[in-house]
DNA sequence: TTAAATAGTTCATGAAATTTGTACTTTTTA
DNA sequence: TAAAAAGTACAAATTTCATGAACTATTTAA
């Protein structure tokens, strides 16, 4: 009997400029962050999928820095898991940051 | 006789926004940056030196990532390599980014 | 005018991070 | 109960990162 996952989110004063900087240095993450931005809802992960043709397993660790960043919690609900952007805490921490980015990311 | 190094820098255009999160996605990086945009002027390799008993092959590497990102271009003057950040040209492309990011990075 | 010092580059190596394929678990639905 | 759906875990291949040692080019000093 394997235990259920758990996930685990740093807390907000742990998160980094640098690591949120690392977080959002892929096109395909800034993608799936503005896509939440945009939505201002949870998605599953196959919902938020910034691309066609990808991997599971690509997509899980993307999803994966960007949960351990600190910038997507995630939490399972029946057979999927719900992301959502962190946005409150986000702006908290690091105000303006997230919609300055977000002028210049192409979605 | 080897050639002269000539340093190549990207277009303004070619710039994108993940690279420059890229570039910058790291404490050491940033704190250059921060030190070249306080100082406003050019700064020799040495001189930025982001922290002590750092090599200086991977000082070199830093500098690298952010040459070919196109945030800092270097010019070769007698011995040294005189750095400057690329700030009209970036605040142009991504206007507010810079100064925005710069508010959080601790220097 | 050679010798040493300074500033930086290059290359090789090992460590860490990314991407992907395959096999697995858990939950829902037929 | 079996199959499908949504994710997770692990391993291999690739790429990026950090460092040490050896190199080049320029300046300064003997």
């Amino acid at each position: 009997m394997v235990p259920m996952i758990q996930f685990v989110h740093p807390n907000l004063e742990d998160i980094s400029l640098a690591s949120v900087l690392g977080a959002l240095a892929d096109p395909l993450r800034l993608r799936i962050v503005g896509n939440l931005l945009n939505k201002n809802d949870c998605m599953s992960c196959s919902e938020a999928l910034p691309c066609p043709n990808m991997e599971k397993s690509t997509l899980m660790h993307h999803f994966r820095i960007m949960r351990e960043t600190g910038l997507i919690p995630t939490e399972k609900v029946g057979l999927e898991n719900r992301i959502v952007l962190r946005t409150f805490d986000i702006k908290m921490r690091f105000p303006g940051l997230l919609n300055e980015m977000m002028k210049y990311a192409i979605s």
